[in-house]
DNA sequence: ATCTATATTTCGAGG
DNA sequence: CCTCGAAGTATAGAT
């Protein structure tokens, strides 16, 4: 299987403090790019080792009710912590009670390894064209123009070039993008006319309607039954 | 100062576990939309009384490693945990080793209140339309079409009509639904012309090429300076 | 339930 | 450093 992300949030030897975990009665103001104010109550405070603070309720899944993201600074005063960033934005913690603060040390960690993400996607179409329609052939991944790359661009079994816009989930904003590309290429007189394909683990219907409206076509991608195929790249002598 | 959004985290009496803080040599894979793979390490695994269960190494900020957010089911075995929702997603934490596993309980939480969302740019513009432009005036916010309200319609000083899109950041998405309102309110005997502008605190460079390429001016805005101007909704009798 | 639009989006890659 | 596009985006509101 394909490694196409590997997050290491740290590497290699450091000194810094190892991640805080603070339980206290607590009011959090955040002043920056908006404000933000939490009355007086019991919270779960997270200081990571990258100088990350969060300030979790006991809901709201994973995502804190206030935080500061790093590089920023945590000033501790008593009964008051305040965490500022080079943006001057500043998240201020005033602390009624402590009721738990402990230390970790967690060490670095070995990192995240993602599969099915939208470039592996791209790959494995990129490697069966044939997928998008017969006779297809690759001219170039991410072929690029004054807007940014197109996905694919292929030539179709009457030598007509295609543009392919790749997502794992396509919606309007899909179809818009195709758009503007099919727009600048078929300005292109040595590429012109370009079709376009939007190709996507599924499709909003209303991606759809709007596609084919403007002869797009659109193809479901199977993305398991791609990753089954032997890849094209393989050199049997 | 006016109070654009409450969140509240979950309110009433209840009685579901509490949170906990556990942290745990483990390795974790999910398996769902995509596929994700954690090696062995230690880190901190916090589950929380809305079900959610999340991974966090000691970096990446507020964001976990890996994750599952509610409604799911938490089934306990020694050494195993299998986190499941609704769409069969599954997050599948092996762990070797705990080291410390704490329950809290912190009730619930009165909720984060927040300023200078962009409802509230809107609002501000709505009270100044001549940052728009001399001689505006305002017909009605959030203006319904059959594709969604648009933000502001205003008449210039010549009392043509003018939809404005506003962003905080405003992007070449921000260009496209823009160009959707008006391609629909052009088509409005009554109202046609109508004319655009994209109002926002920033503009891409490309949505802004994009937006001027079709027509659609575009005015940056100064939310702090507009704060401090005085409203014109004050009655002073 | 689906779709639209917002978000302190966050995050990573590339120029 | 900015710019741009992807994300298990998440989340709330409207239809």
């Amino acid at each position: 299987m394909r490694v196409i992300a590997r997050i290491a949030t740290h590497g290699g030897p450091r000194s810094v403090p190892p991640m805080r975990l603070v339980i206290a009665r607590c009011q959090v103001d955040y002043l920056g790019r908006l404000t933000a104010h939490l009355p007086m109550a019991l919270r779960l405070l997270l200081v990571k080792a990258d100088g990350s603070v969060s300030v979790h309720a006991d809901g709201g899944a994973y995502k804190p009710l206030n935080w500061m993201s790093p590089p920023c600074t945590l000033a501790e005063q008593p009964g008051r912590w305040t965490v500022t960033n080079r943006a001057g934005e500043q998240l201020i913690i005033e602390i009624a009670e402590v009721v738990h603060d402990w230390r970790h040390e967690l060490g670095a960690d070995p990192g995240l390894v993602k599969d099915g993400v939208e470039a592996h996607l791209q790959a494995l179409l990129a490697e069966h064209t044939a997928k998008l329609g017969p006779g297809f052939t690759l001219i170039r991944r991410e072929y690029p123009t004054a807007i940014g790359p197109v996905d694919l661009l292929c030539r179709d079994a009457d030598s007509v070039t295609v543009a392919v816009e790749i997502k794992r989930r396509a919606t309007i904003d899909a179809v818009e993008q195709l758009t503007r590309y099919l727009e600048l290429l078929n300005r292109d007189c040595l590429l012109a006319p370009v079709g376009g394909i939007l190709a996507a683990q599924s499709i909003a219907p209303q991606a759809r309607t709007l596609a084919e409206d403007r002869g797009i076509r659109c193809v479901v991608v199977d993305y398991d039954e791609l990753r089954g195929m032997p890849s094209n790249d393989l050199r049997l002598f």
